[in-house]
DNA sequence: AAGTGTGAAGTCTTTCACAGCT
DNA sequence: AGCTGTGAAAGACTTCACACTT
């Protein structure tokens, strides 16, 4: 008679990680009328290993039939739960150049448990303005407007330059939560969580595999002169 | 008299991932006209441990002086060489969406040894038109675009349903390289190297944080009532 | 005196392989 | 017969702490 199951495990961050392709990828097969996938196949679909899925899973309870897999329905549910998602988030974004305008237009959000109530930027000739039906408001105006819509998460998507400013807004409108689009890093209080995407970061990752990649095939097991 | 230094070790994939972090703030600190860094303030800046940083740095051969610290441009110079930055690589761009669009604009890369070279879609609407000065050429043109200019690497930046498609054109023009924006798992032969950023991913992980902190302080070892 | 470079210890993550349930 | 759930082993990454160099 023991309530709910094994809830109470920590979840290893690597897997809290992986949760939202989980997701992603039964809320696909739910959409397709599939109703019970396999470790196997899910895995697939997600692009890791059976043995790591269910180990994942392992760790939020024990939902699975053995010898049939998971029903996906209650499987998306579970997810959902384990990572906060039966209510949904509200989040604002900070900064409306170009890639705050795409981000705000974004609907990849939809659906996933986020919903955009907030676009803010501190410049006049940008607030007031219309993007993606929603009115820009002054980044001055954060701490209210945090408090009145119950903002949990920002996106910082200004310039480099005035990133830690809008950080400081953000912290300062007693936000604990940051997705960082700018190339800097950010200071903040160490109960703020951040998030950085970095897209040169991330091409220049994949710059040195791909050097590594030629070096491998083009020189096979050759010394290469020092520059 | 054993030529270059300690070329030869793997880099683990972590540290390379915290390269480009390393050279960002070297090159803030360069154009400050810092000269010299230790390992404490260099860490400092891009938020990771002392310790870590020059483990990671050790991957790259012996770079610092002992009692002193690192040269700043000596050092940007073997993180670039590593990352295999010190020449340019050219990119391209699939889907002149709004964060297609955003992308191409975007000048973050310009300077961190990436250089857009090409702007792709399949709507007969958007090909032709410019976009940060370039023209948007249509994604059928892409093995002769990638071969005359030497692609590298491709953002795939479509729509969700467009992306399979898409990741299979990059593939047929021979590049092994892609940055996937799209909410979705692409499927590719296993040469090619795929990184993917997902905004509802980012700001979910988020989300489960800010839960667990909330439930961490709001309700100290209290038992939440079963859903 | 200061700060790097690194073995060794500790922690986290993945993989293995199979017992156990349906 | 089939597939989950999981201890145990292997592997990757981080932290410690100090010998070593300037």
């Amino acid at each position: 008679m023991a309530g709910q199951a094994n809830e109470r495990r920590e979840i290893p961050d690597a897997t809290v990680a992986r949760l939202p392709e989980y997701l992603s990828a039964l809320t696909a097969l739910d959409e397709q009328g599939v109703g019970s996938v396999s470790s196997e196949e899910l895995a697939a679909l997600v692009g890791v290993s059976s043995a790591k899925l269910r180990k994942d899973l392992s760790h939020l309870g024990s939902y699975g039939v053995r010898g049939v897999g998971y029903a996906v329905d209650h499987l998306s549910y579970q997810i959902s739960r384990a990572l906060g998602l039966t209510q949904d988030w509200s989040i604002a974004i900070i900064g409306m150049g170009n890639l705050g305008r795409a981000l705000a237009a974004y609907n990849g959000f939809a659906n996933r448990g986020v919903e955009v109530v907030a676009l803010l930027d501190e410049d006049p000739a940008v607030i007031g303005t219309i993007v993606a039906g929603l009115r820009v408001e002054p980044v001055a105006d954060l701490p209210r407007i945090a408090a009145e819509r119950g903002i949990a998460i920002a996106l910082i998507a200004t310039p480099a330059r005035s990133a830690a400013a809008a950080a400081e807004s953000v912290v300062a409108a007693g936000i604990t939560s940051i997705l960082n689009f700018a190339p800097v890093t950010l200071d903040v209080p160490e109960e703020v969580h951040i998030r950085k995407v970095d897209l040169a970061t991330e091409v220049q990752i994949l710059a040195f595999h791909h050097q590594q990649q030629r070096a491998r095939t083009v020189l096979p097991g050759l010394r290469v002169a020092a520059q």
